[in-house]
DNA sequence: TCATTCCGCTACGATACAGTAGCGTAGCGG
DNA sequence: CCGCTACGCTACTGTATCGTAGCGGAATGA
């Protein structure tokens, strides 16, 4: 059974539209007749590809982890800095930026968004759970050091600065933030 | 002229009715309709009174920050342990940790809800900002040190575990958080 | 007491949205 | 070339919402 290419097409469209429109107004800005309009895929079609909304809204979610490779410098200071680095320039201007918030919301209370954002929050932060945890397996890591304490050192500032206090992330801040957090965390 | 007693009981109703609502429901959980529903009182009465639903929301959420009195343990060290955990506290318990990622989401794009996020980041802050800067009056703060890197520091984490990381946020965390932010960051 | 103010009610109009049904057509793959 | 599949379209049902209009009654406080 080859895959229909009018299958394909159709889905991908969607999708597209569907992310376009996340990024533009979160889950709350995603109607299915909407992304019908600007996708040019019937709406009636759409529902023969998802049963409802909120499987259409997971599957388009689901593209916005997907974690590049993880750095391997050799030394925690350097991985940790590229890592930063990356999700600073990310939250910045990645789209995924803008929806997070929306789906933090969601996720308090909706069951079905909650695994959503879990499964988020675990792609992104995987790679800074993967060094860190290498660090720790390597030593270096200071005695009652839990990973996990150095990666919401690293990530808490960093998303406080993007969504609650709103100030720029220029990179003096953010090599701020990992050098203390590695002075205090490492042997 | 002295305040109707009608006016002021259909006022506390509604915004009581609005503010619950937004607990259960976020920001978009609220409808004119269904505040009128629970609190008794006519749709006609709250348009009456607000002249659109923003406006009530704006209202209603004004109630939110009301930060309590800064504390003054002469030391650094202690006034930020203390409101570390009055901030911890809430963030567990109180009812606008609730609100906050809806708040934050739609100051993503609306500009009248941005400003609601301003004001209710600078309420909820304005104690560790004000503890922060007696500090550096003190001569507390290491050199390069801005009181604003130090608040993001303790906010940072306490934020990341509440909302994205989801981990508990227990004592122990709690002081960690505080004494790593003030070993690196003080004299 | 009595005018004023506020209120509740019913009924609107307009819009947006989730989801479904059925028909006829066009394109795919064998 | 032909059958099957997916598609677009129109048309619905049902619901929820915002915001407004107008009426009659009730509380208020002077």
């Amino acid at each position: 059974m080859a895959p229909d290419s009018r299958v394909q097409k159709s889905r991908a469209a969607v999708l597209a539209q569907t992310y376009e429109l996340l990024t533009e107004g979160g889950i709350g800005g995603v109607s299915i007749e909407e992304v019908s309009r600007r996708s040019g895929v019937a709406k009636t079609t759409i529902y023969r590809h998802w049963p409802s909304k909120v499987a259409l809204l997971l599957d388009a979610c689901s593209s916005i982890g997907t974690p590049p490779e993880t750095p391997d410098t050799g030394s925690l200071a350097g991985d940790l800095t590229a890592l930063t680095e990356r999700l600073a320039e990310q939250l910045r201007t990645a789209r995924w930026a803008a929806v997070l918030p929306s789906i933090i919301d969601a996720a308090e209370r909706d069951p079905d968004l909650a695994g959503l954002h879990t499964t988020l929050h675990a792609e992104i932060m995987e790679p800074f759970t993967t060094v860190t945890e290498r660090a720790q397996a390597r030593g270096e890591l200071a005695a009652g050091r839990e990973p996990a304490d150095l990666v919401a050192a690293i990530a808490g500032p960093l998303f406080y600065r993007r969504w609650f206090s709103r100030e720029p992330l220029h990179d003096a801040a953010i090599h701020h933030i990992v050098r203390d957090a590695l002075t205090r965390a490492t042997t």
